[in-house]
Order: C-alpha cells, then structure tokens, then sequence
DNA sequence: TATTAGCACTTAACCATTGAGAGTGCTAAA
DNA sequence: TTTAGCACTCTCAATGGTTAAGTGCTAATA
C-alpha cells in the first residue's frame, strides 16, 4: 500500500471527521470551508479522488461527496490514538463518577448498570461481558438443602461474582452430606478456574464411574451440573439512544441490530476475543469479519482487579461512531471500573 | 351503550378477525367474499356504519375499509372468551414442553427463558414479572464474610427465588457474629414478606436508635439493605419478532416501543396491577391508560405453586393482535410453568 | 510542475400532476 | 328490509421536470 503524504493524511481525517459530526457525505468545497488547508476544492478533489482509489473513500453515488471506508476510520483512529488523549471531557467524567459510585451490589448488577451509563454517556449501545469460564476462579461453594430433593448451589469467586442455581438431584441428601460434600468440594477445588474444575470433573468421573452412589461422585454431578450453565453473562443496553441516530433511520439496519443484540452468541464470541489484549481496544465494522456486524464498530476495553480480569466492558455503535469520545469514555469508565471494583 | 343484535356481532367480529390476520382496513365487498353471511357489500356497509357510530370501528380515511377500534378488540376478545376455548394448538404445545422442559435453573433464568420461548411461540413480545415483595416471603437469610468489611447475603424464599448480595459494611464483622446476625434474623423473620419485613424494620430501627452499635441494629441495616432493592425483575425479550410486524413498520412506533422496553417502570407497574386478579387478562391499547401502552396490548396470566403466587407472565403485542393465539399460549404456558415449578 | 478556475455531466431529492383502484354513502328499485 | 347502481373521496404509485450538490476533466496560471 502506498503511503499517505502529510497533506492527504490531513484531508482523511477531515473527511472522517466531518462525516462523524454530520451524517451527509462530505464534499471538496465543504472541506474547504471548514478546513482552511489553504488549498481549493480542485485539489481537495483530487486528493479525494486519490483516497478512494487507495480505498479509504468511497462515493454513495456518483455525484456525492465522499464517505469513509472501514479502512478510513481505521486510519483515523490510529492516528487518534497515535497523537494520545487530546479529549478530555470533565462533564463526562462528573456523570460517569456520579452513576457508579451509587451501585454497591454485587458484579452481576453492577455490569448491568455500567452498559446503562455507558449508553446514556455516549448514546451508543453499552455492553459488558463478566469473565469467561476459564478466566475465573472459585473461592467457595455453599450447599443449602432446599425443598425435597433440590440443592441450591452458591459459588463465590474471586472477581466478586456471586452465583447461585437450584440443582434437582434424583435422591435426597441430608444438610449433613452436603455439608460434607461441600468441603470436599472446597478443599478440591478452591482457586481453580472453572474450565480446570471442569476438566478434572469429568477426569474423576469416568474413574469414579464404578462407586456410583459414592458422596464424591454426587459432589461432582453437583459440581458439575452448578458450573455447566455458566459462560459469562453478556449485558447490553441503550437500544432506544441508537435508535435516535441517523444511522439506523433504516427500518432494515434496526432489524440487523435488534437480531445481533438477541442473539448475544456474535457479541459474547468477539468481546472474548477482544477480552485477551489489554486496554483500549477498537474493531471496526467488517474488521471483526463477523456479518452481522459488518456496519457496527465496537470499542471496548477490560476492567481489572488488580491483576485479576473481571470482565470486558464497552460500547456498540455505527462504524460513523465519535471514536474520540467513545474511547475517552470506554477508557475512563474501565479504569474508574477498576478502581471500585478493587475498593469495593 | 346500545345492545348488538346477533348479525352486527357476527359482522363486527369477522372484521377485527381479519384485520388480525392481515393487515389492512376491511371493506364490505370483502367481507362478503370471505365470509358468506348471505348479505351484499351494501348491507354489511349500512352494519358497518353503525358500529362506526357505536364506536366499534374507525376509518382510516373516508374511502378505505374499516379498523377496530380498541372498544372492538375488547367486543371480540371478550366474545372469544365466551365461547371458551375453540383454539387449539398442538404444535405450539408440544414446543412449549420441550423448551421449557429443558430449563431447571433458579427462577430468575427460568423466568427468562420463559419470556423467549413466549416470544418465539407468539412472534410478540415475551414478559415476565418475579413476584413482587409484598407477595414474596423469606424461608431463610445466610449471611456470609466476603473480603474485608463486605458480607454476602443470600435470601431464599418460599417461592423458589434466591437472591444474593454483596453489602458493604462500615466496620469488620466476624463470621460469628454475622451467623448469630443470621439465626436472630432467621427466628424475626422468616415465613414473613419483604414488605412487611421492610416495615418491621423501620419500627425496630427508630426504637433500636439508642444503643446504636448492638449486634440488632446491625441486623437490621444488613436486612434493610438486602431487601432494599429488591423490587420484583422484569424479563422482556423478542424485540425482533415483533419488528417484523407490519404493525411496527414505522420508525417512530419502533422507537416508542423501545422506549417502553428500556423504561421497564411503566410495564412493571401495569404487571403489578394486572397479578391481583387471577386466570388470563386482556389488556387492550388505551385501557391501561398509559401513553406509553396506547396501540399495544398485553395478554398475561399469574403463574402458581399450590397457592402462591410466583410471579406474572405474559404477551405484549401490537392492539391488532392474534388475541386467540395468545390466549392460548399464555394460558397454556402459565399453567405449565406453574406445574414445573410445583415439581420442581 | 503543482494548483486552480471553469464547465459539462451525473445523480438524488423534491415537487406537482395524473390516473388507477378501492371503498364509501346515498338513492331508488326490488 | 335488502340490494343494485352510481357519484364521490381518498390513497397510492408512477411520471416527469426542476433544483442543488458534487464530481471529473481540461485548460489556464503561478
């Protein structure tokens, strides 16, 4: 690919950013105007016309202005990112502080409200994904003998994340084995990850296969059966702010988002992906090659105890999204994340 | 409000019939064609002028068919109920059973699956309401240390819902000291409701003011705060069914709808006054008078064990909705969902 | 040689007009 | 009391002409 002299360099941005502030197709004379470069539309025109055939532009139809291409607002936000934090926005920052330092309950809700204040601080779709099977790791488990033959089940992590689940068992067990079999559980099992307890369960299972009845082969259904359901829940809200963009003025665009956020399983598979690198993190459009996707953009970065991750947070919106704001915003409310989280 | 004669109220009813099944405005010559009644378009026009006075039917305009207003919905719906349940299913029940069949978690996923499986059955709106806390009574409070001065409470209820919590306290408490906090509240509270709990506690607070420090008065600050925000939670899901809807072909019936999803406040509070009646409810359009609800309808029934209710499930569709389906599928669900939940 | 002015060309968006189609209300006949 | 006939109303889709915006190209210019 060929590489950007200065002064297209300059012309991009513009275009990016002008389209970003205002849905039209954004054309020479426009430029001009706004960006006293000091050149005439002619020659913006010609840089243009450069920028689409490197691929960073495209036209709508013939006599339109100029639009960026996914690879447009990928080099603009690398350059964003390139020149560092320029955006600050302490309004934000109040807002941000103000609506978190009010939830102290555990992470579950804790998550659900952030993709709220997420999407009311960037009127874009907020998301959060708490930890994967196999980044999160079991301190305790409680069992509690409820009605006949049911089990409530309750894992506490160390990220916070407190579950519970009724288990029906086929026999009814005292209060007693369960106390034992918990500690059994405990003493196995505390520190891992589920994926490893996972791992071993079905190991011990096929040895334990032939003492059917056992207390341990029952602690591990328990166990088993309580972790089988957990893949880390996705959070998404603000489906009423996109509504209000431009953007998905298209009955059929509202359709497309409204399937990809029910369906949850696109989402939950890149923020996992994204979940393995640190910091702020930018994925536009047909980037994630994922189809439904293909003209949304996400920016999302993860939130940690100390050094212990405790889930992926973010924001979801048109690939014409404010990346600017949106990364100051996905930043500062990670960090601020963080630090509660570990005050907490 | 003038009495209908035995045709009008054929005619009126195989008008809403049809504009439910496809949506547009209904005129004479057709309902002639399709329902042979044995009367000309000019006849069945003179009825349908009538019930355009008596406040049945609307024009969209001057020269198109006619619509049923909500006052009509409810001439029908009511007149389906009469003549009991004609409808039946047997596919959408044999999908009912082995959806729900499936889930054996606590009921708070249980209850969500059951709004998605309602979604997908009825191509509307799935809802669902956990019991509110005047309705909910405590089996048992656990309260366990969790790092530093945070402590864990967990709430079992006899209607099978678990709720946990992360609260923190200003000062360190040993787990001793919370189990004696547990047992204490265990013999205060249990078997009574979240209500009443709430205002037991706001009585012994004021008198407990005095000796401010006491294992009591601690007791009830962790109590206060677990229950405080307990609130009943509000399960919506299938938003992309009903986009389908010729109904929700408009950008701005969309963003309302979205609107009253996100808002939550508005559906609870309709739940919450539809629950203290049993059996299937009809709500039509205006008839809840909120805004919000003005061109949508709910059909909802409470779900059961034994005696006690655990929560309210229901549809939420477009006023032109297939009441009879719904009907249906709610009754059927609501009554299936309390029979697993009695077994359970 | 790089930039710019000028101009012809393209296209979407807007507007008014038109005609077809559907359905009504009214009147007079059966 | 019901029905046939007819004039009237209104929406919808198609049509065509006009406008405005923006381009690409060419020739002139600094």
């Amino acid at each position: 690919m060929q590489v950007l002299d200065e002064r297209s360099k300059k012309v991009l941005c513009a275009v990016v950013q002008s389209y970003i502030n205002f849905p039209d197709p954004v054309g020479s004379r426009f430029v001009t105007k706004r960006y006293p470069f000091g050149l005439s539309p002619a020659t913006i025109r010609n840089i243009m016309a450069d920028l689409e055939e490197m691929g960073f532009l495209t036209q709508p139809h013939t006599s339109a202005g100029r639009v960026p291409t996914d690879m447009g607002y990928r080099f603009y936000v690398d350059s964003l990112v390139a020149e560092s934090e320029h955006y600050s926005n302490f309004e934000i920052l109040q807002e941000l502080y103000k609506r978190i330092e009010a939830l102290k309950s555990d992470i579950d809700t804790f998550l659900g409200e952030t993709t709220t204040t997420l999407s009311k601080l960037s009127h874009y779709l907020g998301v959060a994904l708490s930890p994967r099977p196999n980044m999160i790791t079991l301190k305790r488990i409680e069992l509690f003998k409820y009605k006949a033959d049911k089990v409530v089940t309750i894992l506490f992590t160390d990220e916070g994340l407190i579950k519970n689940k009724v288990i029906s068992l086929g026999s009814e067990v005292s209060q007693k084995d369960l106390n034992r079999i918990a500690s059994y559980l405990n003493s196995e099992f505390s520190g891992h990850t589920f994926d490893e307890i996972r791992l071993r369960i079905v190991k011990e299972m096929s040895k334990e296969k032939i003492r059917c009845e056992s207390l341990i082969s029952k602690a591990m259904r328990i166990c088993r059966e309580t972790l089988s359901f957990y893949h880390g829940d996705l959070f998404i809200s603000g489906l009423s702010e996109v509504l209000d963009l431009p953007d998905f003025a298209d009955l059929k665009k509202i359709r497309e988002l409204s399937k990809a956020i029910e369906d949850k399983h696109t989402i939950i598979k890149l923020l996992d992906k994204l979940s393995e690198r640190d910091g702020v993190q930018v994925l536009i459009g047909s980037e994630s090659s994922m189809d439904e996707m293909k003209k949304l953009s996400m920016v999302v970065s993860t939130c940690r105890e100390d050094d212990r991750p405790i889930g992926i947070i973010g924001i979801i919106g048109p690939t014409r999204m404010n990346y600017e704001k949106a990364i100051y915003i996905v930043n500062n409310t990670a960090k601020f994340v963080s630090k509660m989280l570990t005050g907490m």
